[in-house]
DNA sequence: ACCTTAGATCAATTAGGGTTGATGGATTTT
DNA sequence: AAAATCCATCAACCCTAATTGATCTAAGGT
């Protein structure tokens, strides 16, 4: 869950996005390929209106427990959403940093795109 | 290539982010996710710079000539690139309108997050 | 006409992610 | 303290997407 052994997690894959403002190649990479899921993007959706408890997110979206579970791990681990543990529920949020973040740097990419080439070879 | 047989494609991906302006969840999953491979977005890193042909990507990107083809074709279907055939060499060159859809889908999706959850069930 | 080069496409394989169902830890309720 | 509920995790399976090497077409060069 969210406290005690939450660390116990295997895989290392170091939240991204966390930091704070200018996103790297990678760590742009990983909330693109963590919001390119349709569940995913669903679930972003939703909590786009505002903060909600797994159970609630689980019939919202008709999804076995299990399913959701593991997108919501994506796309914590992400940096997208943050949860919070109260009593038996959890709650998750969007960070909207996190897509601040990203928008920030799409913003980045397009800047001389319009040089056209030189006759190549 | 790209002129005569080009339309003999098997899948009708069907061209997204061509349409103007607002860009629906789908069509936005779409450019995340042409976008959420390493290998394409080193190739919009540096079309970001400006047009270049394909064999000019090769080297630079030091790919095989068949697997850039593959990732240029699904950046061009996502409405990312687009190109052009001069002689025997073909241009690609970014499409930044489809970068700024994304960009101006994303802003619009952590409108009212901050909104708590009220304890549920 | 023939040869060469740029680039797309195809078939076969491989690798990465997502799904499913079962299990287990936490917290509450009775 | 027993039973129930919320949720995370794990292992096995499945499916889609990416890689590889070969082949094909279009365009130029000789």
């Amino acid at each position: 869950m969210t406290g005690s052994h939450a660390v116990t997690g295997i895989r290392r894959t170091a939240a991204v996005a966390q930091a704070p403002n200018p996103l790297d190649a990678d760590q742009a990479r990983a909330l693109l390929k963590a919001l390119s899921e349709p569940i995913r993007l669903q679930v972003i959706e939703v909590l786009g209106a505002g903060e909600l408890c797994v159970c609630e997110l689980t019939e919202h979206l008709g999804l076995a427990q299990s399913k959701l579970s593991f997108h919501l791990r994506v796309l914590k681990e992400a940096g997208l959403l943050a949860d919070r543990q109260s009593g038996r529920w959890v709650y998750y949020r969007l960070r909207p940093e996190a897509i601040e973040q990203l928008r920030g740097w799409l913003a980045g990419l397009a800047a001389h795109c319009a040089t056209p080439a030189e006759p190549c070879c």
